[in-house]
DNA sequence: GAATTTAAAAATGCATGCAATTGCATGGAA
DNA sequence: TTCCATGCAATTGCATGCATTTTTAAATTC
């Protein structure tokens, strides 16, 4: 029962990617990660094409390099995300969602409300993604599904990519709360059927992460998310 | 000076997927392709997975196989097209262009007039997509164009995938000038930086191919763009 | 005849060899 | 120093070998 060799390879090199281990500029040498990871080139070959598809990294002539962005690209990848998950959450509205959905989305809004009051910001990552995932998958599109995850796949643009930095605790604990109220109106206006609200507040929704990978860029407190962030002028 | 040979490999599978050559279904077999291809199986297996990549294969334990697309998943494909181009032509839009740009636009608009008159369909298809290509890029975002891109792989998804069914030219030319009326409309509220209104025409603009589309599958016709289209009830 | 088993043929994932290309360090010219 | 040549080491693209898995088709049973 072993996994593929070149899944093992993805998935290792996925997350050297987003932990920051690997950041932007660094080239990827085949057979070099090859002898790292005690297997041939073949399917580390296999893996980065992937990670290329996905965006993570760039082929030039001769080999792959780590991909950076520069903070404009870092904004329109998250506008991007926005305006996929925004479009999934119309279409589910305007063809209708079960109550069954509405009671899941309910019950998920409570999760979230308690870890925010009680400040387990590590925790509030995984369930506001597993909000988002709900929500999206509910538009009943495994087109537009699978564009959404490819667009969470940079770390930065995520629906959890939220860089916290400690010092600024005050202006994010506000932005978790904003995100919230956006997140009650969503289920709301999903429940409604009113579509262009949906979409509205999903875009605007994205629009939060905008500030916070601002203050951490500021800050200067690299966060793991935005290594692959080129911070020149 | 010669071409890698996985690029090769890539431009010839993917023209005899979109022309309809391999139809949803087929089974793909790397050594039979490098057989047929007179190259090893190793730059087959790269296009392949860039194919995977694209949404044209779909890799199951061993193989890959041609993807088929359902019905619903045509118009998902369009419609996914139509909001993608509508954000790039909201965001070049609120940003402003260049008097130059609506220039060219005018002049690409015109040279539509005049295949349109002339009933050149095949030459439509061309001039449409340096259309839809020159408005995209106004938007100057690199991630968007990409993923526009990435949309118009999908052989009934793209600007210029008009399935055209001979017998039903009149509804047909009806499609192309209500499309042109868009055109020209679109870059008026590029003009006047009219956002929200370009989105709504582009979107508008993508849902005409539904017709067109159904029009096509209805009247049997196999237009090549829809091989990959399972015609199941 | 349909369903199941089984044996042969073929294809896959991965490792590795090799020629051609690329990167890099040393060394000399301006 | 800065610039460009030159040669060596490392790396890549591709071909191919091999063990294992999958497919095909024939053989067998019901």
């Amino acid at each position: 029962m072993s996994t593929l060799q070149w899944k093992q390879a993805l998935y290792q090199l996925r997350s050297r990617l987003v932990s920051g281990e690997l950041v932007g500029g660094t080239k990827l040498r085949a057979s070099h990660l090859a002898g790292e990871m005690g297997i041939s080139r073949t399917p580390i070959g296999e893996a980065l094409i992937k990670l290329e598809g996905e965006g993570l990294l760039v082929r030039d002539k001769s080999g792959f390099t780590v991909r950076s962005f520069k903070l404009e690209e870092v904004f329109d990848a998250i506008d991007l995300r926005g305006i996929l998950e925004g479009a999934a959450l119309q279409k589910a509205a305007e063809k209708g969602v079960t109550d069954k959905s509405i009671e899941k989305l309910t019950a998920l809004l409570a999760d979230l409300d308690q870890v925010i009051a009680e400040n387990q910001v590590a925790e509030y990552d995984q369930h506001n993604l597993d909000f988002h995932r709900q929500i999206i998958h509910l538009c009943d599109s495994d087109i537009l599904i699978t564009e959404i995850e490819r667009s969470y796949r940079l770390p930065f643009a995520g629906p959890s990519a939220f860089p916290t930095s400690k010092d600024d605790s005050r202006r994010f604990r506000a932005s978790l709360t904003i995100g919230q109220e956006h997140h009650y109106q969503m289920v709301s206006a999903l429940g409604r059927r009113e579509g262009a609200r949906c979409f509205a507040l999903m875009t605007e929704h994205a629009r939060l992460a905008h500030e916070n990978v601002r203050a951490a860029v500021q800050s200067r407190k690299q966060a793991p998310q935005l290594a692959l962030v080129n911070n020149a002028p």
